[in-house]
DNA sequence: AATAACTTTCAATAATTTCTGAAAGTTTAA
DNA sequence: TTAAACTTTCAGAAATTATTGAAAGTTATT
């Protein structure tokens, strides 16, 4: 295999990926180009590579620059912006983690909470909806709460590194 | 709020999310309506409870049976099937984690070594995207190899191993 | 064996999501 | 201030995914 397939291969990965789990396939497509580019791209050179419009490159971007994946990156004396995805595998782990917890995990906690908090009439229906939605929102807010420590502990080792190195 | 609205939100909520993490509607909602229910219930019952029709009944409810986290009950005396879901959230957890690391994850994984072990031509984009796939590749199997470690435990999973790989 | 009770399959359709491309908007340079 | 360079927005088109409903298939009962 050589590299122009391999890159090829990467990518369409990645964005099969994406689809599976709710990510749109462009979304995906264009954050693993960054990933293994060697330097920052504009919007032109992501469009060619990718075969996609103007359009749906843009909005795209924002929304990996929304998820604080992507960072716009200003060449001193271009013109155009180019971008650049964070290429620490441990902190676009945390990156991505953080953020659908915060959008996906979090209401449906809260929502899970408010249910289970409903008047127990004493039938044996409610009791079950009771009971089942508890138990869920009980594992959420642990599984949740869990990963946030992990993801904070890679934060602190990353610091520590970082710390270690200034020192 | 009473038991009929609780019940609306439990089955809307469970399906928008299974949505956004790409997993058909119907399917959330049909697992969601047997998680609460206090018996087991018909493709007739489904249908009937969340107005979709039997066909599509009957391919998500065989999803879900593939799925490993809803069984068919026979009811004696009964032509009709009848189905349940999974009850104890630890488990139903335990089902889906290891289901779609199995179908998604592992494939993957798969791939990301296949293209991290291309001819390195030293060229410096080869470098990169042999450095960049390698690390996800670790990353992808390390915590894939962890979830699974958890899930294998018999109980209290989360409270104990959860805990553990945190300290 | 015939019929009734039930489930599955799948072509057609509907709903949803994504994508395009051009107009409108913004920023920089001269 | 004007024009060029570039980005964003968004209505319509295209692609994808989900859903229906009825015919075909299966199984149990008489």
């Amino acid at each position: 295999m050589q590299y122009q397939e391999a890159k090829e291969k990467f990518i369409s990965t990645w964005g099969s990926l994406g689809t599976l789990w709710g990510i749109n396939k462009a979304m995906a497509q264009i954050q693993a180009l960054l990933f293994i580019s060697t330097k920052p791209l504009s919007m032109e050179d992501i469009m060619d590579e990718l075969k996609i419009s103007r359009g749906n490159t843009s909005t795209n971007l924002r929304q990996l620059i929304d998820w604080g994946i992507v960072t716009k990156k200003l060449i001193t004396g271009k013109r155009k912006e180019y971008f650049t995805t964070e290429k620490d595998v441990q902190e676009l782990a945390r990156h991505i983690a953080k953020e659908r917890s915060r959008r996906e995990i979090q209401p449906v906690i809260k929502i899970l909470k408010e249910i289970s908090n409903i008047k127990d009439d004493n039938t044996e229906k409610t009791k079950e909806l009771i009971k089942q939605t508890k138990a869920l929102h009980d594992l959420a807010e642990t599984a949740d709460t869990m990963l946030h420590k992990i993801i904070n502990q890679q934060q602190n080792w990353i610091t520590k590194s970082l710390l270690k190195l200034v020192k």
